[in-house]
DNA sequence: ACAGGAAGCTAACATCCGTCAATAGACGCA
DNA sequence: TGCGTCTATTGACGGATGTTAGCTTCCTGT
């Protein structure tokens, strides 16, 4: 496997394998694990805000993110939306591979290591490795369910409760990769970031972040979260992580009998 | 293929296999789609805000949609909220297969018709026919890229262009499948499902349904959208179809060179 | 034609949120 | 250390939206 240096300098993180801790993980065997870690031909760093991918563009690669988080923007006017956030783990454009062309960007919030993988050896994957396939096809599945809950966090919650939300379902998608954080979730979110997530001026998440500080759920500082009692936020963004599918995650049917 | 009654009599469409006129036709061979269609073992009709799948239930089946709309739904507390709306052609719960269960309910709106495949018989496609298998996979991206737009409206939009933007969406998607409404789009959709749709109360609902009346953009009478002039609906409520991928919808990266 | 019920509509008031303006604090860089 | 910039914070005001209540219209079944 290569080393490339991105916009940044390389980074030092260790290539165990363990950057495949996430959702890909759990229906593979041992041999598929080790074969989809060798599709990842580089390895590369890149800095705050960095765009890793421009809407519209066609590529022959795809990423596996590897430390750091990655955001989905789309801009509008001179606004910006976020549709999504990765965290460790996820193949982030996958569907880069499969549709024509990705209909929004792929931005590094905060820095990021990313693997790269060639499109090339995903026809490969499609052709001699139907179970790895699978459960690549499982992977994008739960990024629906995901996107789901986001349009039903904002359909339902206001301000407040979707900031409390969102750092629910990292500290839940974190824990199901392995990370715990008994008292605080570090992220390299601005207000600005978090306005964009949830639909909100930045004011109102500011605001927002106020709210949360005065009822004692928890202290948001420059996005690192600080709280003694997640089962009190979760509580109060009426958080539920079903969706998620925790429990023996994107198994198929045929292993539950 | 059996006819089957649900919980209305069954429906006199003719099954001549352009119940896959849908999403799925577009990657696929004749004969893949004699394939798909010989899958559909029952065919049944459902009433009025039928539930035809409930969120956390198992089951063996997977449904197509033949004739109407199909929400996605969620309920929370006394209140419902709905993350997706399905149109002739759309592969319902293909993720009930591969998931666990489903974190959502499936409902009617208004009357429908459902094709049935059982999962044993998907189990064959994904041993048996890696082509038909990866555009099932296609078709669950394309989900997935529709629900990044919703997010994105309910962060950008007010009410009276989430509305417009739902019906310039359903307009596009009907003209997809080979259905076209030079002047009227017909739903059965009240406005409470509007409202559920765009996470707005059923009253400020009525307000953006009288609104887009006042401004000459559309007039929506229960739940039929009437207009002269689609390209201000769209403009309006900033629709860019790409999403979509209607140009091409779906097609793998060999076919484009 | 009639009655009942569901859906649509309107008004009043309170809350949530967007915008503008201004200030304070924190970090990076020289 | 000091400056400049990005981020966070606060206040004031207006617009968007939620809630409650009551009324009207339309559809449906008889």
């Amino acid at each position: 496997m290569n080393r490339t240096t991105g916009s940044v300098e390389a980074s030092s993180f260790p290539l165990t394998g363990d950057f495949l801790a996430g959702r890909l993980r759990q229906n593979l065997s041992l041999d598929d694990l080790k074969y989809i870690e060798a599709l990842v031909e580089t390895v590369s760093d890149h800095s705050d805000t960095a765009r890793l991918l421009a809407r519209g563009t066609k590529t022959e690669r795809s990423m596996i993110l590897i430390e750091g988080y990655i955001f989905r923007t789309v801009e509008s006017g001179d606004k910006r939306f976020i549709t999504g956030v990765h965290v460790p783990g996820d193949f982030v454009d996958l569907h880069g591979f499969a549709l024509k062309r990705l209909d929004h960007n792929i931005d590094a919030a905060g820095r990021v290591t990313v693997g790269s993988v060639s499109h090339e050896a995903l026809r490969r994957v499609m052709r001699d490795r139907p179970g790895v396939a699978r459960a690549m096809w499982f992977a994008t599945l739960l990024d629906a369910a995901i996107h789901r809950k986001w349009i039903q966090t904002l359909e339902q919650l206001d301000a407040p409760r979707r900031i409390a939300h969102l750092y629910a379902e990292l500290h839940t998608r974190l824990e199901l990769i392995g990370r715990d954080f008994s008292r605080a979730l570090r992220t390299p979110f601005t207000q600005f970031d978090m306005a964009d997530m949830c639909g909100v001026s930045a004011i109102h998440a500011n605001r927002a972040v106020g709210k949360l500080r005065e009822l004692g759920i928890a202290e948001i500082r420059r996005g690192d979260l600080y709280t003694n009692d997640w089962d009190a936020l979760k509580r109060y963004a009426q958080f539920n992580p079903d969706y998620l599918y925790g429990d023996g995650p994107l198994k198929v049917k045929e292993d539950w009998d």
